[in-house]
Formats: structure tokens, C-alpha cells, sequence
DNA sequence: TCAAAAGTGTTATATCTACACCCATGC
DNA sequence: GCATGGGTGTAGATATAACACTTTTGA
């Protein structure tokens, strides 16, 4: 009944085929992995009246070596033979932002043949989410030059084509992202066709401005999961300091999800993912808001 | 201006720095793709006026050589130079079943250390849904010994500890895979701890029969993604038939979602992802049944 | 005084849940 | 006739959207 007595065709047990296997028989891809580091800041307010604007930030490093030399590309590195890929992602977080990661999620795995000019990488992209207020995030005063973009994401041109059994939705999305000096852009190119029973989704870079490899393209992808995941998940509270008000969470959403919400409906939906504080907030030059914290016991259900 | 031209600190310029690099000073891990095919079967009913009972199934190979011989894993292979995951999980799933997959969605990507006692494997793990009743899946009748095994997969046990910060919600769920003749059982942990902002969820294989590597563990993680993406997306009408009653429709439901659903809310529910025909069903032993087929016009919104 | 934001209430409209009920068929 | 599934209607609860309105502050 032992596994390890087991032999196969050519009469080895599963000790001694361990002992012989030799991996250097095969050729392999490198398998990399790249953050998506994103965080919430105030733009400037002259208005003392009003309240400051939210940007959504992601976090890019200039390219010191060949391939894509002088651009910008998501942090990341080398997955090493003794760390998992989850490790690989926090170990390449800490050094390059001094983050112990509250959040971080597996996004996707990209691996097109000609995605880096190097050699065959295979890339498995991770999420970040940060409070930058609470964080000693390193970005900016580093050797490498690391450094937060301002994201901004638009729908540049839509067209619907039908078919007998199906259609086809082309989308063309903008990616913007601004440096203190640089402007990077991209256009993504989304195509969702249905055929017959089932949707099938093919994205594309059409254009891109100082974004290393299929960067902007992994961009797209995370920030479509991130709107998505807003909806139905508490992860937004990893962007959020560990008190805040209401409207600067709204201000959130609404950067992140690139519209506008209703006050009133807003404070309804979140009403059970926050509980409230007896503390104010002073000098805003206007009524006081009352300052929320996450509701640890929030149950999507 | 031209990127060909900027030199990095060696003095190299791009196309000199590509044709010096050597990728075979790292160590590599190898990649390859897991599938994970599933499908819907009737069960055998001889009570003439009840409706046949569905089953979920999915395809596992009977593993023909070390490690793990004589047990069951999921379909799959490496990725060669050549190919991107996806066209290498393609071309697994044509050769594996002979089918061109009607739908095929990255899940996720498992690259533990010691996952694999042959080397390093990183893992891209793809899940595809098959309509049985319309291709030649050719499974059984392979060198390789395929077979489809029914999935059952149900809560064992629950703990949840609340504490001033947070809580941890604990789950074992059993997953069993009845084979024509073998039944493969697993336990899977899954523990959701929230601590301060957000949730973190680690799963683990706590007791496997019969199943192959960590695949027990990609398979309800798959099972999860499954129950979660039938709720808000067309995938379901990939196990359908062209044409099927909504009575069938909604026994697919509750076999994947394991629970039973009321059918006049379900037929409410589904009313704008499917067209009504002319058809009907016969010889029922019953009312007869009008036939729907997938609306190729259904929109989320 | 007033601009800006904070915060509440109201009404109409969907959507979900649970259950009751009738219909059509093959044996 | 009757077991079984097919199919519809309805009342109550709950959620959503739109909008109007009141409150509170700092300058």
C-alpha cells in the first residue's frame, strides 16, 4: 500500500525517479512578478471652503538598464527557487517601498511570448493596496528612482457590432499617468465577443508613451479588477487612513470608479462596513464631519 | 530620440545589450498549465415520471509515472518556449479531450515551493466548461486513462472566534470525486482572518485520498470561482446544450451552487439571459417542457 | 451673511422571497 | 386518477434612485 513502493515502467519506485530527475533535460521561461502599488492622495486645494480632491496613485520605477531603458515600469523582480511567488511579491514590495503589505492579491499571469525582449517571462502580477497617510512609503528618495503616478482612466471610443448569434463591443480605454515631470500615456484596446454561448475578452496594447513592456496593459487589467472588487468587497478601507469621514470614503469610490455617486444612497450602501466614531473633524471651513472607522465585523452578507 | 540608441551604464546600446544577455545565469523554475474541465452529466433515474438528477463532473488523468503514480491529477503539461499559457493550455485541452474549448478563463497561479517533488513548478491553472452532450470529448478511451469524475463538494465544519480587531472565520470543506470506480475524497481549510482593515484568506490541504500533487486544492478554488462567476456572468450556458428546458437550466444552477433554488424566482431571474423557442420536449411524463436557447443579445446591466 | 459640506427624510420604483395555485402529460 | 414537473400570480419585504431639505461651521 505505500506510494514509495510503487514502480514505474522502468521499475524505478518514486524515490530513486526523484533521485534521477534532471530538470536541465527541459528548456524554461523566467517567471517574474510585478506590483501594482496603488494609493489614495489629496490634490491641492486653493478653495479653503472646499474639500481637497482624491487621486488615485500607482507607484512606477525608472527603468535604469536595458530593455526599455529611461522608462517607467511597475516594480518587481526575479521569483527565486526557495520563495513562493506570494513571497517573491512581498519581498519585492519591502525593498521597494518599505511596506509591510496589508493587502495584496494575485491578479494575473502574463505570458505572451514576446512580452520582454530578453528572453521568454513569464509574469504574475500582484495588487497592492496602501494607506499612504499611515505608511512610510520609500518612493522617490530612492536609488532607483521610484516614484507615484496620478492614474487616470478614460473611455475613449466605444463600438457595438451585432450579429445573428452574437455581437462584438470594442473599447478603447485611455490610461493616463502623471509624474511630477513625466507624462506617460496608453491606449488599451478591449474586445469582447460573443459567439454563440459565451464571452471571450481580448485586450491589446494600441499605443503607449514611456510605459515599459506590457505594462500599461496590466494596468488596465488591475485597475478594471479594482473597480470591480470596490463593489462587492471591503478593500477599499486598505486606501483609507484608520479614521476618516464619509465623504472623503465617497471621494474615494468616486475616484476609483470615475464617476460621481449621490450623497445620500452612498451613506446608505456603506452604512454596515463602518461604524462610527465620537470624534470630529476641526477646521475645515465648513460643519464638522463626524470621522468613521472600518467596521471589522462586516460580513458581505 | 530613438530608444535603439540610449546607452545604459555599460555603454551598451539596446540591441548590444540583447545579444550579450545570457539567460542561464538565473535558475529557473519550470511553468506548466493545470486544467480544469468540468461538465454536467444526467444521472440515471428509473422512476419514468422524475426528471433525471444532474451531476457536475470533471476530467482527471490517471497519472502514468512518477511522482504520484497511480493517482488522479488534473489534466495539464509544461508551457513550451514557443507558446503563451494560453495557447499551451489550448493545445493540452485539444489533445486531452479533444475539444476546442468553448470557454476558457484563467483562475490562478500556484508556485509553493515544494508543490512538485520532481523540482520547482510553478502552476497556471486554467478552468474551461464543456457541454458534453455536443462535443466528442474523448475520455476513457485514452492511453492515458482520462475519466470523469463526479464532484461533490459540501461544508464539513465551521469555527468563527471574534476578537476586539477582527475575527477568523475557519471552514473545511470535503470534496469528493466519484470515479466509475474510485472515489478520491479531500479536506480543505480555508481560514478568512480579518485583523484591522482587511480580510486575508490561506487555504490548505488538511487530508487527501487519491488526488495527485496540491490539485485538491486548485479544484475547490476552482469549485469557489465557479459558484461566484454563475451568479453575475453568462458561463453557465457553456454546460448547455444549444437547447434546453429552464428546468434543466436551473438543476445546473443547484448542483453548482449545492443548494436548492426556488423555481419561480429562478425563472425571474434568468428571464433576460435566455430566448424562448417553438420547441418542446416529449414524451416527459409530464407536462411537456418549452425549449430556451441563450440569448447572444443578454447584457449584465 | 454665506458658501460649502454634513447629514436626514420622502417618495416612487425595482427587485427578491415565499408561497399558493393552476396546467398538461403519460401511464 | 394521479404523480410529476411546467408555469404564473401575488403580497410583503427589502433595496435603490432621485431629490428636497435642514444643519453647522469658518471666514
Amino acid at each position: 500500500m505505500d506510494a514509495m513502493e510503487l514502480r514505474d515502467r522502468s521499475g524505478l519506485t518514486e524515490k530513486e525517479f526523484l533521485q534521477s530527475y534532471d530538470v536541465s533535460l527541459y528548456e524554461r521561461p523566467s517567471v517574474t512578478v510585478d506590483m501594482l502599488i496603488f494609493t489614495v492622495t489629496d490634490k491641492e486645494q486653493d478653495n479653503y471652503r472646499k474639500l481637497p480632491e482624491k487621486a488615485l496613485q500607482l507607484l512606477l520605477i525608472k527603468r535604469g538598464e536595458h530593455p526599455y531603458l529611461g522608462q517607467w515600469a511597475l516594480p518587481g523582480g526575479f521569483v527565486a527557487m526557495h520563495e513562493s511567488i506570494e513571497e517573491a511579491a512581498q519581498r519585492e514590495l519591502k525593498s521597494e517601498t518599505n511596506i509591510d503589505s496589508i493587502y495584496m492579491e494575485q491578479l494575473f499571469t502574463w505570458g505572451d511570448v514576446g512580452r520582454d525582449p530578453r528572453t521568454r517571462v513569464i509574469s504574475c502580477s500582484y495588487m497592492a493596496l496602501v494607506d499612504r497617510t499611515a505608511m512610510d512609503v520609500k518612493a522617490g528618495d530612492d536609488a532607483d528612482e521610484a516614484r507615484w503616478f496620478e492614474v487616470t482612466y478614460d473611455l475613449f471610443q466605444e463600438k457595438r457590432t451585432n450579429f445573428d448569434d452574437g455581437f462584438e463591443y470594442e473599447k478603447l480605454m485611455k490610461i493616463a499617468l502623471k509624474g511630477e515631470l513625466e507624462l506617460l500615456t496608453a491606449t488599451i484596446k478591449i474586445v469582447e465577443t460573443l459567439k454563440g454561448r459565451s464571452t471571450k475578452m481580448i485586450t491589446e496594447i494600441v499605443e503607449c508613451k514611456g510605459i515599459a513592456f506590457d505594462h500599461a496593459q496590466i494596468i488596465e487589467y488591475a485597475i478594471r479588477r479594482l473597480q470591480n472588487k470596490i463593489e462587492y468587497t471591503d478593500i477599499v478601507f486598505n486606501l483609507m487612513p484608520p479614521l476618516f469621514t464619509l465623504s472623503e470614503l465617497q471621494q474615494v469610490y468616486e475616484v476609483i470608479l470615475g464617476k460621481e455617486l449621490l450623497a445620500a444612497a452612498f451613506r446608505r450602501k456603506i452604512a454596515n462596513m463602518v461604524v462610527e466614531t465620537n470624534e470630529y473633524t476641526k477646521d475645515a471651513g465648513h460643519r464638522p464631519s463626524k470621522l468613521y472607522r472600518f467596521n471589522s465585523n462586516w460580513n458581505r452578507y
